[in-house]
This record gives structure tokens, C-alpha cells and sequence, in this order.
DNA sequence: AGCGGAACCTGTCGGC
DNA sequence: TGCCGACAGGTTCCGC
């Protein structure tokens, strides 16, 4: 599900509410979500922090703790977070309830329990956050520095934009939406893009992203808000999940091909 | 470096 | 109706 503007619009939402909010009880229901670290340890540590700030690296949600902590939250292809009143009992794919000092209830749920909750005193200690790429919106991502970034592999161009390592934030819906934005194809070895493409592959990256940010993101089938309302952008896909349907621009039929055991959707005229 | 495959786990949908 | 395979917004690890 969720891509780097779905968890920008969760983290938005949550920042407008949690920060002051106080945990008075953690539980646990499905304890794989906190990869490996002992329930009574997880729920001990948590019990009576606060909540400073909520900030997102690529897909990960940053929750900053008032003691300096940090809860680091992955919501994989199904983890959501909401902000509820407190049911009688768990639904069923509840899997962790921070119960709150208003009385609200913050819920991790996760279908498919890909997702993922961890603790870190330091942020830079948390493995799989220093090994994040550029940020899409930081300053330094600029078209030079994408050109040169992609002369230095031959890997397909779908493939690279969704390395984390190298960019943070996209997957395989944006990746898609960006590649058609730019007129390139899904194919092409990234070691093979001019620097005029560069450019234009670096406008779409924040045009695409901004544009779905304010469609508070794409929901196909189950990505919520934190109020359980729906993204918009799904009306606004170009080629994502669009095989055989006529090219917005061209009327070629959108291709659907396999790469890197993904599906890949282009438009064989337009993307070269 | 880069690819294919499998693994994590659950649900839905289409075909027969 | 039932069974079976394919597929799903992600990431990691292993082998070639």
C-alpha cells in the first residue's frame, strides 16, 4: 500500500493530533510486529512517554518520543495507523493499541502483519533508516545530482527509482506514474539517461509526488487514513493497474510487463 | 552489479 | 459451490 505520499498524508494527520498525547498502556496483539523484541520490554518502555513530534524518512513513520526515544513504524503493503475511540475489543487485524491520555486509542493494524514497530535511542542506530537515499523534497535532490546518480548504475530505470538506497519514498504505483510523466521508459538502463531526460525525470519525480501528496495518496484497495477516509489519487493514475486501457496521451494500449517480480505499466509509444 | 527466486502473511478474484 | 493459482501498495536474503 503505502508509498511515500500515503505516509505523508498519515503522518500530517497524526502530526495535527498526537504531539502532547501520552501513552498510558501499550497492548500487544500480534507481537512479530515488533521484530523480535520481547512484548514486556516493548510495552515497558513505551508506558508513560509522550509523543513530540511525528516526522516520515521515505516510508517510515518517525514517532520522536519527549524522552529523546524515538518509535519507528514500516507499514509494508498493509499496516495503517488510526486514531480511534476505544473499541471493547480488538478488530481482527489489530495488532498493537497504544491507549492514549485523552482517552483515544492510536492503532498499528496490518493485514497481511508485514508491517513493522521498533524502538531506537538514536535515530542514526536504526539500521534501516540510515540506509535511506535522497529524499525526493530535501534540497540536495536537484537534476544534476540525479544524472549523476544514475550514470553509475545500468540497473532498468523502474528498478532504480524504487531503491530505497537511492531515492526513499517510491514504489511501484509512483514509480510507474513518474516514469510516464517523463516520457521514459521502465526499460531503459539508467546508465543510458541524457541529462536533458534527468532533468525532466527529476521534475516528474516532484510533480507526481506533490500532486498525489495532495490527493492525500492512492487507495486501490485498503490504504485509510488516520480517520479511515480514502486517498483521491487513484482517479488521477495514468497507466498504474491500466493494462490494455488506451494511453491518456497516444491511445497505444498501456503494456503491463514483469520486472524484478513487480508489474511494471508503461505506455510502449510515449515511454522510450 | 544485477537478476531471479523465495520468504514473511492474509485476503481477493477469476477460471474451471 | 469449491478448489487452485495468480496477484497485491514492501523489504530482505541467498545464490548465481
Amino acid at each position: 500500500m503505502p508509498e511515500l505520499p500515503e505516509v505523508e498524508t498519515i503522518v500530517r494527520e497524526l502530526k495535527a493530533a498526537l504531539p502532547g498525547r501520552c501513552v498510558l498502556g501499550v497492548r500487544v496483539f500480534r507481537p512479530d510486529a515488533l521484530g523480535g523484541v520481547p512484548v514486556a520490554h516493548f510495552r515497558a518502555s513505551l508506558r508513560g512517554e509522550c509523543f513530540a513530534g511525528v516526522e516520515r524518512r521515505g516510508k517510515f513513520l518517525v514517532f520522536r518520543l519527549t524522552s529523546g526515544r524515538f518509535l519507528v513504524g514500516h507499514l509494508r503493503m498493509t499496516g495503517k495507523f488510526a486514531l480511534v475511540s476505544r473499541p471493547a475489543r480488538p478488530a481482527p487485524h489489530h495488532r498493537v493499541w497504544f491507549e492514549l491520555d485523552d482517552g483515544s486509542l492510536l492503532v498499528f493494524q496490518d493485514l497481511r502483519c508485514f508491517g513493522t514497530l521498533a524502538l531506537a535511542e538514536r535515530l542514526e542506530d536504526y539500521p534501516p533508516l540510515a540506509r535511506l537515499g535522497m529524499e525526493p523534497f530535501s534540497r540536495r535532490f536537484t537534476a544534476s545530482w540525479l544524472a549523476g546518480a544514475l550514470a553509475a548504475s545500468r540497473t532498468p530505470l523502474k528498478h532504480w527509482l524504487m531503491d530505497q538506497g537511492r531515492i526513499a519514498g517510491l514504489g511501484n504505483i509512483y514509480a510507474a506514474e513518474i516514469l510516464f510523466a517523463a516520457h521514459l521508459s521502465p526499460l531503459r538502463p539508467s546508465a543510458e539517461v541524457t541529462g536533458t531526460e534527468a532533468a525532466r525525470l527529476h521534475r516528474a519525480v516532484r510533480r507526481v509526488l506533490r500532486a498525489a501528496i495532495g490527493k492525500n495518496g492512492t487507495t486501490i484497495s485498503d490504504f485509510r487514513r488516520v480517520d479511515e477516509k480514502r486517498g483521491e489519487f487513484q482517479d488521477f493514475l495514468r497507466v498504474y493497474g491500466k493494462t490494455g486501457e488506451p494511453c491518456p496521451v497516444c491511445r497505444t494500449p498501456i503494456a503491463r510487463i514483469r520486472q524484478q517480480q513487480r508489474s511494471s505499466f508503461y505506455c510502449p509509444t510515449c515511454q522510450r
